[in-house]
DNA sequence: CGAATTTATTTGCAAAATGCAACAATATAT
DNA sequence: ATATATTGTTGCATTTTGCAAATAAATTCG
């Protein structure tokens, strides 16, 4: 049997190189994290910091202190929930938006090129594949906190 | 079709948890990319620095700072390499070899207990597919360097 | 040979990211 | 109304990062 943790391994790698190759736009430069932060803002309907935070599995403070920037570069807004104004909630700039758009036009080219070397069925295979392991991985109860 | 971005941006980042949650072993405390160095050094013949620099996508004077304290950890043994001394060799030590024996154990713990959701069949498509993807993102131009 | 160039690694430095502890502000419970 | 819990923010102090420049050892070439 193949070593699976290698095989884990080499793929995120090369998935995260990829999300970092993908992530200078223009003349805004985003950073792998703020990346994958806006890829859950622009996800979600209006999430709060908490939420946003626990899913990328990042520290409350070194979040808050990333939406800060976020917000300065005008990317990300933060609006105060009337019915608790506690919580803050995160949603993306036009120009923030049309960045997010940027990176994820940018990332699915990039993975058609790779599907590209596959047949029809390969791809197929291999996108319900990826599919079944993130319920699986979602069911597990050892690892990866639920996250969704 | 599935939103194939999607399904690879909450896989890795599952993966990059449970990477993260294995890093814990006795007294000793690792970081991820720390992981990741011993990952590379454990797999390969004495690999020189820039040799796992470049396979992890770190620059090297980064990575140059973080064997440092690797070394100074007693984890790792850096040998300057008779025929050209410019480059130093990287091996573990044998108590760096225990952290990354200890790792790989509890991360292919987790990854059974995935697997368990599975049929045996399922899992086998999962990882032929996982081996199938790697072998396109290699082959792939556009993105995520050589590596391997 | 010996100066110039290339290659592998390290250091200086300044910026960015991290995380714990403590804090402020608001909501909920008793 | 007071105590408790929740959400998010600061204040540090540490760690990580990466560019530019330095060192040190090969290699090239005149």
């Amino acid at each position: 049997m193949e070593n699976v943790r290698e095989l884990f391994q080499v793929m995120t790698r090369r998935f995260g190189l990829l999300n970092k190759n993908c992530c200078s736009i223009d003349a805004v430069d985003i950073s792998l994290v703020q990346s994958h932060i806006f890829y859950e803002i622009d996800k979600r309907e209006h999430p709060s910091m908490q939420q946003v935070a626990e899913v990328l599995g990042m520290d409350i403070t070194t979040f808050s202190r990333q939406i800060q920037n976020l917000v300065k570069m005008g990317l990300v807004k933060k609006t105060p929930l009337p019915e608790d104004r506690r919580i803050y909630t995160l949603s993306l700039t036009t120009e923030g938006k049309f960045i997010a758009t940027t990176i994820e036009r940018e990332i699915n080219r990039y993975l058609d090129e790779i599907f590209s070397h596959m047949t029809e069925f390969e791809k197929e295979t291999v996108i319900r594949s990826i599919k079944l392991l993130n319920e699986c991985m979602a069911k597990s109860t050892v690892c990866c906190k639920p996250l969704f």
